[in-house]
DNA sequence: CATCTAAACATAGCACGGCTATGTTATGTA
DNA sequence: TACATAACATAGCCGTGCTATGTTTAGATG
């Protein structure tokens, strides 16, 4: 009778509010509940369901935010003339928004790894991988690696360090090992070394309070 | 009247049974509740809070029990005449532990890394600065790297390596980049390029299907 | 060996977690 | 304006970790 009706639309404000709450919640160390999460908003628990299908939904929309926003803080990263500067200014950058936010770093590697959208993760390892493939066009690189093995080996390292710092038991000076482990990678795929110093040198600033 | 009286022991049975049925259930994917764990057994709920104080206890034991694993796993590695070739085992077997137990490995790391005994872990990491030792007496390293920053370096590398792949969402062969990585780090610190690309080939052999 | 103590142990029930069933309301098309 | 549909609110279910309480058992003492 009513062949084309189409029924009420969800408020995509609601989702953005409740996934602001989870992560601010994750921030300030609150324990995120169903009941918790919703409580101080004005929608219900069922709000949860309609928008995610249930608190593992949820949990998977906090880690694709957290890609998002690691995205974000990478592309803050102005490319220069020197791509071993920048691919290091990407490294520390991806170290600077694990140490802000240490849980949401946790979260994003949690369980199974799924994502709503697995292209998030890998648009963030692309931009390693485009600053790999500068490299090689300016020669810093031998052409037996590939831009995306560099960019792999990159993320590893800085993954394994800011891991055990950020959410393990390693002290925060450790980081300052970053540098080395960066210049070894880089010098080993073919770099010059002092020239890989100078820019590795360059590269490092984690600004540890931008967000 | 009775001052010295002792009353009934607990028994050490009754912890280790709930520690391998655990670590079991981790295995084969169950899901671990305070009812399930105990269901099987001849023991009722309470046993879990003699025993642990609660599940946070018993999670806590179970990273430990982690730790004490891959110690047994690392003490298989027998030393030989080349230290660089020994630390790369070590790493090696370090991988293969993570590999062959990846839920247990997860959760070695997780929850603010709060262990029964923390000794444990640096128990763990002694392995290594033992080999990291012998390579700077053998004088494979330059003296400006402690012995404890080669340990750390190596584990930052092997631990980042393996978690992306184990847990996260690295494809397995992703492991191949170990041997270039390390050789990347001891060469940095000071080894012969060509005796160390050497020593790391020959330590190389994840087994991956020990324990 | 009998006795007494204290801790291990079993049982029952609580509060809170995620989830679902069901009723109500709002939206957008015809 | 009428109606179909899905967003939304409410209430309650089951499973979770935990605690309160009663019972049992190991073991030191005399």
């Amino acid at each position: 009778m009513y062949p084309g009706v189409v029924a009420r639309r969800r408020d995509p404000a609601v989702r953005t509010q409740l996934i602001e709450r989870a992560a601010h919640m994750l921030r300030t160390r609150e324990p995120i509940t169903l009941r918790s999460l919703v409580a101080g908003t004005s929608v219900s628990t069922m709000a949860i369901y309609t928008h995610f299908g249930g608190m593992d939904g949820m949990w998977k929309a906090l880690r694709q935010e957290g890609f998002t926003r690691l995205g974000a803080r990478l592309a803050q990263v102005t490319p220069s003339a020197d791509p071993v500067r920048d691919l290091t200014a990407l490294i520390a950058a991806y170290l600077g928004n694990a140490l802000d936010h240490p849980d949401l770093y946790r979260v994003m590697f949690d369980a199974n790894f799924d994502l709503e959208d697995a292209q998030a993760a890998d648009d963030t390892l692309e931009y390693l991988v485009q600053a790999a493939e500068r490299g090689r066009r300016a020669g810093r690189y031998r052409a037996d690696t590939t831009p995306l093995e560099l960019a792999t080996q990159s993320w590893a390292v800085a993954h394994g360090l800011v891991s055990l710092v950020a959410t393990g038991p390693l002290p925060r000076p450790t980081l300052a090992h970053g540098p080395l482990l960066l210049t070894a990678l880089f010098t080993a795929t073919g770099d010059d070394p002092n020239r890989c110093r100078q820019s590795v040198k360059q590269g490092w600033q984690p600004d540890l309070t931008s967000d």
